[in-house]
DNA sequence: CTCAAATAGTTGTTGCTTCAACTAAATAGG
DNA sequence: CCTATTTAGTTGAAGCAACAACTATTTGAG
């Protein structure tokens, strides 16, 4: 047994992560980290929601009749079903949203923004975008832009193999 | 679709997000709503830990004397004094961890990992780096990991501009 | 046709995070 | 000095998410 300075200490047969692999892997996490709370505090802010909220209102936004089956919503926007269930229950009873039953399938239910939840994804989606632009966009170069869209390609091939969530987003 | 904002007077247009742009961002937003709860359920599972508490144990594992001052491992962490005192009462609880003043700040509180907590640690570590590896690591080929890195620096530079989450992770 | 299993969704409980309020000790200004 | 402010940390309350248990439809096997 050896003790390692800059791994955990312990060696076992486990392969160690190099120096190029924990320098990426730090920063992933450090991101992964700071990057909800980021979102969070300017949709909060500015709009009054939650960035999972504005998930859901823009995914709306953006299907046919501006209505998707909980089911689907919730895969889209990569929530459990209870989750979506309390969040729906939630900006429905703010007059963003409403539920009505699914006429084809009857345990199913119907998810559709009112003309109040278009007005506010309206209006929090600029800032939304510019915030999104200056934490994420701007500090990359177009061939980072394009480098971290391969690379996330390639991470969700594990974390995401069935491609769930492929909702047109922003 | 062009939608106008206005503060403080001036009307601007928002620049809303080219293909390359919406194709990155979509893929980090998803990455970043997936990995933490992979990452916590393999924890969870193999040895009773969330990632952050994890997290904690590892950065006190690899400080001088496994002890580390609250706001110190805070900043390490990147957490919330509030949020790092509740998790430190939790696996104090469990005997992982212990507090005990500051000698020369007597405002201040050191957080030492216990023998247990050692012990907790050095068994966790390589289930996680296994799971870090598979879910992050190996997809990517060396070119991509270094890409990461540098992206990360990026986006960093904005998200903690102070570069507190500085500690030796993994 | 019937009954078991799978599917769609909701609800309640528990636990963690955030926010605000608080105590206590160190520092700084006059 | 001595008071005012800042810094370090804890605590309690409130809100959101995960999990389990539940109802209600639909499907499917025999």
């Amino acid at each position: 047994m050896k003790i390692q300075v800059s791994g955990y200490g312990v060696t076992m047969d486990t392969r160690w992560l190099s120096e190029e692999e924990r320098a990426a892997w730090v920063r992933l996490i450090a991101i992964v980290e700071l990057l909800p709370g980021a979102l969070d505090a300017q949709l909060r802010k500015d709009s009054d929601l939650t960035h999972f909220e504005y998930f859901v209102l823009a995914m709306l936004s953006e299907a046919p009749d501006r209505t998707l089956r909980m089911t689907d919503l919730a895969q889209r926007t990569n929530a459990t079903l209870p989750r979506l269930s309390h969040v729906v229950k939630r900006i429905e009873a703010r007059g963003l949203v409403e539920r009505f039953p699914c006429v084809e399938d009857r345990r199913a239910t119907n998810a559709g923004l009112t003309p109040d939840g278009w007005d506010v994804v309206v209006a929090a989606a600029p800032g939304h975008v510019e915030e999104v632009r200056s934490l994420v966009l701007d500090p990359l170069t177009p061939k980072q832009i394009e480098q971290l869209q391969v690379i996330g390609d390639a991470l969700l091939g594990t974390l995401d193999p069935a491609h769930r969530m492929n909702g047109l987003y922003v």
